[in-house]
RNA sequence: GGGGGCGUAGCUCAGUUGGAUAGAGCAUCAGCCUUCUAAGCUGAGGGUCACAGGUUCGAUCCCUGUCGCCCCUACCA
């Protein structure tokens, strides 16, 4: 609704800038500073000024008059040096969302795919809180897409024949001398948690490394194993991706969160994408042999592909120093020239495809697939061929990113280079504090600074799962003070409901460029802004509504009852019409932090929306109240904003819990 | 050296293509629970939007410079 009277006023005043003015433009309107200028304004005038060579407030009377006309329009005043003011008609506005609350939302989008490709975490170790804001924010852009009626396709990349990967196994095969039959013995074993195990095993290997130097032949050797997959190293590998993958998406599914595909490096590998595409790059010249130099014997592409501003400098070797090694000396393709084929391969440009199979299914039903590199008997749904393509990569990855993005360029591919999106965010690092709490030692400059860098080759960081269950275990604490007489049982889903929403706040409340320094303190409140603030706002609407019905009430036959004229006498009181004013911009938060990318928008707008219900339920009682046509006004809503609300939490992946 | 990001209240952060009196949360202080649950509500204090220029009717926002912090800049993935 709020949308509608938006582009209708939009459309209004762009129809008068045409016929008085002859002019094209699109026309913007914000919200106002103040809620006492009105509900919209819009600012046009101002840069129209000197264009038509006119007082601003003079055109914003030309500009208004038309708009009076609009039907939901109560009022349009010219304020200030020329803001036009726009009144609505509460009545009327509300009455629409009384009869349209309920009905499904119109479809939006179209039928392009959107893909995005989140969590991608080398399986090679537990998951831990950086993983997670990557997640979050991945798998939350996608709820906001599909929200919005877009077709997305959710992939979580693993790269399985890594290097990573390989020092698991290094670790597993040298140090611990661990057949694979050993090794499959661990997964039963319910005394270890494998993940966690290969944890603490991927930092012995690293630390290894760095006293016995020459112990990096085995990682040679189990990276060749892995490549070929022949032995026992290259068993191993398979067994500990495969576990550690499923260890990861069980992680994840405790914050809801699923995928659709898991496209592997491995049949990246054996399908031998990169081939198709080194000869892509080859024919269309977008890389070059390097004849000599420190690239020499190496195909590498010019920096001037991706570097902006690599014209100003008109020395060529110094360009030369800059360009990006695609294919080693040695014959071997670099990650980005893997990355670049697979980016291919999402656009439905490499000419290849991968077989597929199920991996597993998620209690809802919903099937994740993985790809293989055998033909398998089953139909599978059709993969990749995206219109648009999300990663979601830590920002310290945009050069590479940037490197994937000239490849396809250079390829000749404008539209698909384009519809590529680096969804970059900065890293989760960790306050002094909770670091010392943790038992990591800091180095008094490290105490000085506002965050330390995790690193999960020393194995220094905050696991997933010990995080969710420390935040379970604080949440069940409180839950059990407050409800002692409660199932015991219901509490557990309470407290696990309060966790997920404060851990999915907490990741989404900070935009993608702010470096999150992760401190347990703040990450365990569940005042002020955050997940369970807003939870509780819509525990108490349905609270009210719930015991209004407990008490004898009968829900009002709202359509009946709230007439326009009702609620426009109602809606005077201006809490009231400010409440449902915010409450029906729910959709329009969604839309405005997608075209922004900018997830936190919505998680503010949650939080906001559950500021304005609380003060709401503060100031006024529902149940107590004596007049029946007031008392149908505040129930429908609290009905409205608590719908309202919800929808938010569901693109944010935030459960409201029964009570709390 | 080059590329990118950042600098807003004591702390952590918002600030919607430049617009009306720069906003939250935490922390501090003062109030509010026999009422639909106080994980809440009300109020107070706290700002040279790093600094200096420029563009503009108008700059926290755009441009230039300076200072400070961070990341990237492998024939590693």
């Amino acid at each position: 609704m709020f949308q509608e009277i938006e582009a209708k006023l939009a459309e209004t005043v762009e129809r008068t800038l045409r016929e008085k003015f002859g002019l094209k433009l699109k026309v913007s309107l914000e919200q106002p500073k103040q809620s006492s200028f009105g509900e919209l304004s819009i600012p046009i005038a101002f840069q129209l000024a000197r264009q038509l060579r006119k007082a601003p407030r003079q055109i914003a009377e030309e500009l208004a008059a038309p708009l009076t006309h609009v039907r939901e329009v109560a009022a349009v005043e010219i304020a200030g040096n020329g803001y036009i003011n726009v009144r609505l008609q509460r009545g009327a506005y509300a009455a629409s969302l009384v009869k349209g609350s309920g009905v499904p939302r119109e479809q939006t989008g179209s039928a392009q795919k959107i893909i995005v490709e989140h969590t991608n975490i080398n399986p090679n170790k537990a998951a831990h809180i950086g993983h997670l804001r990557n997640a979050v924010l991945g798998d939350t852009f996608a709820r906001m897409l599909r929200r919005r009626g877009r077709y997305v396709e959710v992939q979580n990349y693993i790269d399985n024949t890594g290097v990573q990967v390989a020092d698991v196994v290094v670790g597993f095969h040298f140090l611990q001398k661990k057949s694979p039959v050993d090794v499959k013995a661990m997964l039963d074993d319910p005394q270890i948690r494998f993940d966690y195990f290969c944890w603490d095993l991927y930092a012995r290997t690293s630390a290894y490394y760095g006293e016995n130097p020459e112990a990096l032949g085995w990682r040679a050797e189990t990276l060749h194993a892995i490549e070929a997959d022949e032995g026992d190293l290259a068993e191993l590998g398979h067994i500990v991706a495969d576990a550690i993958v499923q260890a990861h998406l069980k992680t994840m599914y405790r914050l809801g969160i699923e995928y659709d595909l898991l496209p592997r490096e491995s049949e990246i590998l054996h399908l031998q994408f990169w081939a198709t595409a080194f000869e892509l790059l080859k024919e269309r010249k977008a890389i070059y042999f390097e004849e000599a130099g420190k690239n020499k014997g190496c195909w590498v592409m010019p920096a001037s592909a991706f570097r902006s501003t690599a014209q100003d400098s008109d020395e060529g070797a110094e360009s030369e120093e800059d360009s990006k090694v695609i294919v080693r000396s040695n014959g071997t393709v670099t990650y980005v020239g893997k990355d670049i084929a697979y980016q291919l391969w999402k656009f439905g440009l490499l000419g290849k495809d991968f077989f597929y199979r199920r991996w597993s299914q998620y209690p809802d039903g919903h099937e994740v697939w993985v790809t293989t590199d055998q033909p398998s008997p089953n139909e599978s749904p059709a993969f990749g061929r995206g219109a648009k393509v999300f990663n979601v990569i830590d920002s310290r990855q945009s050069y590479l990113q940037d490197v994937v993005v000239a490849g396809l360029r250079a390829l000749n591919f404008p539209e698909q280079a384009d519809a590529s999106v680096h969804f970059s965010y900065e890293m989760v690092a960790l306050t002094p504090r909770t670091c010392l709490e943790m038992g990591i030692a800091l180095s008094e400059e490290d105490k000085r600074r506002a965050y330390v860098e995790v690193s999960g080759r020393k194995g220094l960081g905050v696991k997933a799962d010990d995080l969710i269950d420390k935040l379970i275990e604080t949440a069940l604490a409180e839950v059990e003070d407050r409800h002692p007489q409660a199932d015991p049982q219901e509490r557990r889903t309470v407290a696990e409901q309060i966790a997920v929403g404060a851990l999915r706040y907490f990741m989404l409340k900070f935009t993608r460029n702010s470096v999150i320094a992760f401190d347990f303190h703040e990450a365990l409140s569940f005042e002020g802004e955050t997940g369970p603030y807003a939870q509780y706002a819509a525990v108490r609407a349905e609270q009210i509504l719930r015991q209004y019905v407990e008490r004898g009430g009968v829900m009002p036959d709202f359509e009946k009852v709230l007439t326009q004229e009702v609620l426009d006498r109602h809606l005077e009181t201006e809490d009231l019409w400010q409440l449902l004013w915010l409450a029906s911009k729910a959709d329009s938060a969604v839309e405005r932090a997608i075209s922004s990318g900018e997830p936190a928008h919505v998680a503010k707008y949650a939080f906001q929306l559950a500021q304005e219900f609380n003060a709401f339920y503060h100031d006024y009682r529902v149940i107590g109240e004596k007049n029946t046509e007031r008392q149908a006004v505040l129930l429908w809503l609290t009905r409205y904003a608590r719908e309202q609300l919800l929808g938010t939490f569901q693109v944010l992946g935030i459960d409201q819990p029964p009570y709390m």
